[in-house]
DNA sequence: GATGAATGAGGCTTCATTCAT
DNA sequence: AATGAATGAAGCCTCATTCAT
């Protein structure tokens, strides 16, 4: 295995347990043989099972945010931008159920509580959202409410449904999908 | 201190604990020290760590329930019930945040995985609620989405906001309360 | 056992394994098995190795100071004095061989350095100590030297003897520390 | 580099680092990053840590004997020889703290204990001085006491002091080294 | 019933040493 | 010969649970 193939290795084995088990039932000896190596190797990646899960979900993030980012209708109306972005969300998700519980566990988390600001789709992302939020305001489309509420309008429900549809309590087609951000949309819409 | 004073001392300090720094910064002697009795005398009224933990998330469970069905509206229309919940909701737990962040601790761990069907506000409210969604629906007040989605669409938003309320993000006043219980009614209604 | 007796018995074991085979050779579970408690039963005593250590030094001081102002001629003159601390010291080093070596591991590593100033014999033995040389110049019966020098002239000498004699490589009886005490004198009188 | 450079490079990348950390502040890779070689590198040169550290003291050992018998006056009276020892001594640790840090770490430690037999300078040195003692006996010029006092009498003051001046407690300059010295010649001297 | 000292398994991390390249 | 990534034993410490008092 090459150095870099061990490290992604790692990380994988950390997102899945800890998708799986949640941290504290994620010890490093189990990390360790879920992804094939020796307990020690992982610290010449890792300093700490800290930064194991913080660079982890690090990088879920920058997927995350080059999900939304593809195809992105940068010219399109406000609308389309938020059903696309919901779109993609529900895409990413649903297609990574692990990654999803990691990045839930992390957000639940005293690790996550630093990062609480940056909400499910981080930093950089949260500009990308922000600035639709800002414009949809400034055309005067969106509710008079605070940013802080635009975004729990829109991604409390869609990360519950997620959850959701990841125990299989319900089961999320487009369709469905579709409609649900729609109804989003009829939230935060004035 | 009564048998019963004992009990409720105990499941007030795991509450407490637990809700400032989470199950695993709640180790038992700490949780024993707050409650003001021996460690072992917690083994007296709960088997072990995980029944406190799931006993003491049924009591508030009940009082989550109590809080919304008191002085809910049955004779009222759909909306006006739907507005109750939502208040009752929020009002329970910005001004109970220890609760809250013990509802939420639970239900991102494994204890809470096992109960995740039954909601945040519980088994016995659901039907409350569900009784209120499926008459909503029949009264053709509701858009055509499965359970589930209205139940996201509701309580998603609402915890994510108490929760950035409680961590100091927004500061939620009556009448924000009331324009976000507004966007959530018109995301669910048709 | 009593609860001060196991909080003697854990200082004692560390005291002899430390004394034995320096501190990195000395883990808590051996500490422990020594001293017939488990190993988490120490940190109800000890915070921690580290301190652990510095308490079991702290004991040892209390005793050597204890020994040597027993008796101790404070209406003699100097040269009675200065005899009766080397006497002290060589009867109370040559008795307790473990504590000897104990001491010398402790002024001898990261633990040690800080009180490194206080010499072999503590501090407060040193204000007396002290007390005793700053006197002897006052009486221009002692060379004029620097305090420190004083005490390597004397605790130097006497710590190696005493080693020697440890360790089987001479053997110290009454009348050859009686000589040598007088060498030291020999060294520090003007 | 050459063979025996790397060799000399290790040797002295675990003298400055146990002189600055002591050995168990000391792993193997720090040494290798000092020294500009590979972990595993050492391994062909020296067995094992516990080697390298030996053959190190080893190598310092004879820098000290060269150095204490380079223009000894093998024809001058005993006090001179005493005083250039003592002189010599001072010097070279004073100068070359690290190496002192060094050696005392290594004769506190299970390293030590096996060749404490040799004391500070050595075995070889030993006789030298050795010799210096018992010509000093013969001579009638010093005490009637073993050989092993003489040498505490005189290396115990000195290192004592060393340390001292290492640790900044106090600032030996020519003159205090050569009253020091004489004080030390009193002790033994008749 | 209540206590809280004692237990010891288990967690995170370090580091001397090995070995494939 | 040299490299340095990999190993895994061992160290310190925590804490849920038990049990003698």
């Amino acid at each position: 295995m090459e150095r870099s193939d061990k490290r992604e290795a790692v990380m994988q084995a950390a997102l899945e347990l800890v998708g799986e088990n949640g941290f504290h039932g994620s010890p490093m000896a189990m990390i360790a043989a879920r992804a094939g190596v020796a307990a020690g190797t992982i610290y010449r990646y890792f300093e700490s099972k800290d930064l194991l899960i913080r660079e982890t979900y690090g990088c879920l993030e920058k997927q995350i945010i080059a999900s939304v980012k593809a195809e992105y209708p940068h010219d399109g109306p406000i609308r389309e931008q938020y059903l696309h972005v919901c779109q993609r969300l529900f895409s990413y998700f649903l297609a990574s159920p692990l990654e999803f519980r990691f990045i839930e566990q992390f957000h639940n988390s005293p690790y996550g509580i630093a990062c609480r600001r940056d909400k499910m789709i981080g930093k950089k992302e949260k500009d990308l959202i922000t600035e639709l939020f800002e414009e949809g305001q400034a055309q005067q489309l969106l509710k008079e409410l605070p940013l802080p509420v635009f975004f729990a309008l829109t991604f409390g429900p869609l990360c519950d449904l997620c959850r959701d549809h990841i125990l299989q309590f319900i089961v999320l087609d487009k369709q469905l999908i579709a409609r649900t951000a729609e109804a989003c949309w009829d939230a935060v819409k004035r």
